[in-house]
DNA sequence: ACACGCACTATTGTATACAATTTGTGATCG
DNA sequence: CGATCACAAATTGTATACAATAGTGCGTGT
């Protein structure tokens, strides 16, 4: 993270995800280059990558707003990464060889550990969980894929999702993973898919019901307020 | 196109689809600045976004290249499109009202004049077919999904297969959109998705027959030269 | 009182100079 | 002869100053 742009990119992202950053609020270059501690010409770099990560969204006259999205757009979201992450299982089980295998099995310990403790290490499980649905977007080896994978895979959705989750949500979750890990065992690309179809799907529900019992309004603000205490 | 950043993005883009640009070779900021006529510093925005579109590659130190796509490449960018304009598609059965549809025909109606006059006009084949797709996509109301399309339907693909297009060819891809229309006249998502699907697995293996016929090695630098001229 | 326009402020866009990093080259030593 | 280190050249990264543009508010004329 020696570099200033990425250092812009780093604290930029944990401010919008921090809460203190209220979704629709206008932000100016400036302000960013202070919060990052560097001039502008690192934090327009950030800007762009945090854009089409849509994370901040540009009104028509290129001034710069914190992203707002709509119970719709997560919907989508989950929409759209359960058909690329379906296609990545399924090419990641013609393709993942034993010591894959192995080490999704070692993440997955990692993450059953992490859920099992008491209380939870909500921390370790989103590392462990990034770390397991990574080695199978390499294991897809599809360059392109990855690419629209990763820009559609926002930490803030799932940082939420994962809040939201009860302690057997995330034992599900862990245990996704291990049907997940027999579909790559059995080289079966179409239970493969299932398993991650059913497995973000579920991610979403559990993310709209809990948004919908806590807030009053059709969107999801309350929702970024409450998780970012 | 008065900012000086799009215009280097134009510019640049224009340059690397222009054949003189050889892939694999490497470029410097500076270079780009000359071609483009700007500084450096809207360069490098321009590059960002060539980057993400992948027509520029960066090396691990940081150096830029033209990207080089390997046939394999270009399967995953046909089967991802065909994944997700088939989304598209289906979304969109739902939601074209009449007036969409009567844009769809008119636009297509522009197509088929294209095809139709001798010698069939590539470009506006070209352009009518763009308007069509982009009509499907807007359509489909999702922010995302139209990102994400925008970024992977590579122009300079579409124009290396519209090159290798027979009359037959263009005058089929003309009927695939009589039939999506139809499709979408009866609001049948399943039909619109099966359509789309094969429209363009169809333009994958046109361009990958005539890249086979016409390359010695099993890349597409040859053709890509080939288109360029 | 309201619309219009004009100046002023805030914000983004661009160029340039300089700093940091990487790569290439050649001399020196084993 | 080959490896390695040091230094030079090329390239990318950052800061800053200035230019262009969009938004704001105030004053004036009707």
């Amino acid at each position: 993270m020696s570099r200033a742009s990425d250092t812009a990119y780093t604290k930029i992202r944990a401010f919008l995800l921090s809460g203190d950053a209220a979704p629709g609020s206008q932000l100016t270059e400036e302000q960013l280059a202070e919060i990052a501690g560097v001039s502008r010409t690192p934090v327009r770099e950030a800007m762009r990558r945090l854009e089409t990560e849509m994370l901040l969204v540009r009104s028509p006259s290129k001034r710069i707003f914190v992203a707002d999205w709509s119970r719709d757009d997560i919907d989508e979201m989950f929409t759209l990464r359960q058909m690329l992450e379906g296609h990545a299982a399924r090419r990641a089980a013609k393709r993942l060889n034993a010591a894959d295998i192995e080490r999704l099995e070692a993440v997955n310990r990692e993450l059953h550990d992490a859920v099992e403790c008491d209380p939870p290490d909500v921390a370790r499980f989103l590392d462990a969980n990034r770390a397991f649905h990574e080695i199978i977007t390499a294991a897809a080896r599809s360059p392109r894929l990855a690419q629209v994978l990763a820009q559609l895979v926002e930490q803030p959705v799932v940082l939420r999702t994962a809040r939201h989750y009860s302690v057997d949500d995330l034992k599900q979750s862990a245990r996704d993973h291990d049907e997940l890990i027999a579909a790559f065992r059995a080289r079966d690309p179409l239970w493969a898919e299932g398993v991650m179809g059913s497995h973000l799907r579920r991610a979403f529900h559990t993310f709209a019901d809990a948004a919908e019992s806590s807030m009053a309004a059709n969107d999801v603000r309350s929702v970024a307020r409450d998780a970012a205490e």
